[in-house]
DNA sequence: TATAATGTCGAAACCCGTTGCAAACGCCCT
DNA sequence: AGGGCGTTTGCAACGGGTTTCGACATTATA
């Protein structure tokens, strides 16, 4: 679930093929097959699971990958973080900026949107000349269910 | 205490011995050998070019990662991003904390800080009831170099 | 001091992600 | 339809980083 949805006027499809058309790229039944896998849930996912579930519809490991790369590219899906060594994604068109809560112990992710971050780097940026494109935050710590005492014995406090 | 220094009681051989202790664990040969190595520059470093300098020392490759991680819970360091999948590291302790802008072009790191980010984002956390224990800010863009126009042929400009 | 328990090490295997390459494909041209 | 040419694909190999495993070292138990 996400903050607030955002007009879209055109499918992640459309919008790919467009996106290749200005490269001079094809949009070829592996492509499609993976625009279709990804957008078909809105939740964040591992790159490697992904691969896996596209293996079942004769799509390559590489295929998979270097796809991933083109949809970041095309502004479709943006990495938000790196868990236990595997890259996690989400979608980026149609949603607004955020930013994540990362549980280090549970791998839960938690949207938060900031609007005065963008404005302080955009600050920071100019004063360095530097031209921004973009910024991933990462914060992390422990989520309140983790962050409570143990509770080894949730159950049966006292009924024995 | 200056306002880029900040203060250091102990150094990070120290530091981690203690760290060390309190986890059970012992400071041996090898793990010396790697803090005297990590602690000998102040500059960013990749996790595999120290590997490499470790292999000369008798510290084996495995050792060098297991340490490098170590070294990041213990709070010694940090990993400030991962460029082309090489993940890269920073001193942390003794040092004030700041983020990067970093540029997709030349893979420059210009370190910056802004002290608002840190309040903003423990308002944040503390309203989804997340207890922060640190963070990893990436801008992404070009630097000043690298977003000034192509020029490609840089001499003879209109000698023909 | 003997014995058990815990830590540590290096080698090799493994995992995720990337890349080089040859064959296959898509697309335009005639 | 057939030829030409750049793109795409899958395979296999690679690279960085993690994990497993057996041998060894250190500490605790007694």
């Amino acid at each position: 679930m996400s903050l607030e949805e955002v007009e879209v006027s055109v499918s992640p499809m459309e919008k790919f093929r467009e996106f290749l058309l200005t490269k001079n790229l094809r949009m070829t039944r592996e492509r499609a097959t993976i625009v279709e896998e990804v957008f078909s849930s809105h939740e964040h996912f591992e790159a490697e699971q992904l691969v896996q579930r596209l293996a079942e519809q004769r799509v390559s490991r590489s295929t998979g990958y270097r796809t991933v790369k083109l949809l970041e590219e095309a502004g479709l899906i943006r990495k938000v973080a790196r868990q236990d060594s595997r890259d996690v994604y989400e979608h980026d068109y149609g949603y607004p900026q955020h930013d994540h809560l990362i549980c280090k112990k549970c791998g839960e992710l938690i949207e938060f949107h900031l609007h005065e971050i963008g404005e302080l780097l955009e600050t920071v940026a100019r004063k360095h000349g530097f031209r921004m494109e973009g910024h991933r935050l990462e914060v992390f710590g422990l989520c309140d269910k983790c962050c409570r005492p143990p509770k080894t014995r949730p159950k049966k406090l006292n009924l024995l």
